[in-house]
DNA sequence: CCGCTATTTTGACACTGTCAAGATGTGTTG
DNA sequence: CAACACATCTTGACAGTGTCAAAATAGCGG
């Protein structure tokens, strides 16, 4: 019932008490610290103050662990975005420009968990969750929506409302790739390229 | 100095011949088979008919080998994209429309490779051999000036050309990325998206 | 208090990258 | 031609990984 475990994570108890949550909090502190590749479900269980395969209880794999942070993730950015889009104080210019530069800083401040997010280790085999797919796909679909809604009112170019909003969720996710995995070295600058892409999409700027 | 292997591949000598060239090849087409996570230097070295550590003898590393793989990625890109800027027969608006698309193309078609030229896997942590680098940046520098000559010329919007480089940029890898990481599910409509990109970026478009 | 179930542990297996030391060729020099 | 130096390849070993099976333990409902 209570988490059995005082101040310094030493365990008082056999049972732990809310091991699963444990185990996702010491899981992106460790992926902060040394990426994902370094992550690995031992030296995790170590870190919890638990045997090696206990975590085997709350996760069926070490795939549903990355699955359940990528999940995480997905809810706060789509919380971000829909905090955005709703802010009655902002014009649709302002919105646009901060879904855009709001989403290259997400992917810059949370670098690992973006990589989990978007990147190949989860969906490029059928590797994502059921629970995971819940959570991602409204996403996604929040981001065409937004996009579709800009294009349809005249603010940014092109006439295929989902192609355009293809290529503009490209270009965002391309830019904050580049930046994260090492590419773009001047990351000091990205906001400027950020405010760029801004500028290329919106009609007015041509 | 000869191959030394017969047409079965297996060996004939105690020295194989050639076996660096032997190794790249087949570790290509086992990135290939099952992707580049499920490479592995032991099933590489056996399916070249090589003891486990042979392959040490010339890639200092696992990452020298797949640095390697990813050079000649690089080198294969880069004449792609001159043959096309250089082709007199196609106007400038033809070029850039070749090279989002050829881009996309690329990556589409050998999308492990690509990972490797691109992904965090070898530029997060500084893993880059030198001679990786050495073919590389060529072929980045070589992008961006492609792109900067057609915005000087009126052709492609924006004002600054390096952050409007930067931004294309990112545009066709993000497209390429989300759909060789499996997130665009329907691949048939990949040049749809692509010549969409080419019809946003350009200034009559607007 | 008993027993059921959730939780945790220990032991084990196959697999990985990589190092050290020895074996086997190949080429060069005396 | 002989002997030595060197490149190349092999065998053995180690630490680390994900994950399964079986045993141990704790807490909860009867």
């Amino acid at each position: 019932m209570n988490s059995a475990t005082n101040l310094k994570g030493v365990r008082l108890s056999y049972h732990h008490g809310d091991l699963r949550q444990t185990l996702l909090i010491a899981a992106k502190t460790l992926i902060a610290e040394a990426g994902i590749e370094n992550l690995s479900l031992r030296k995790l269980a170590e870190r919890a103050g638990v045997s090696r395969t206990a975590p085997y209880h709350h996760f069926s794999d070490k795939n549903d662990l990355l699955c359940a942070i990528a999940a995480q993730g997905f809810l706060r950015r789509h919380q971000e975005a829909r905090d955005t889009f709703n802010n009655s104080r902002l014009t649709a210019e302002e919105k646009f420009a901060e879904f855009i530069c709001g989403y290259i800083r997400f992917a810059a401040n949370n670098p690992e968990e973006y990589e989990l997010m978007f990147g190949r280790n989860i969906w490029k085999q059928n590797n994502s969750t059921q629970e995971l797919r819940d959570v991602a796909y409204p996403c996604f679909q929040h981001q065409l929506e937004m996009v579709t809604s800009w294009q349809e009112m005249g603010l940014i170019s092109g006439d295929n409302p989902l192609r355009t909003s293809q290529v503009i969720w490209g270009a965002v996710h391309g830019i904050a790739k580049l930046r994260i995995d090492g590419i773009y070295t001047d990351s000091a600058q990205i906001e400027e390229v950020s405010l760029c892409a801004v500028k290329l999409f919106i009609k007015t700027a041509s």
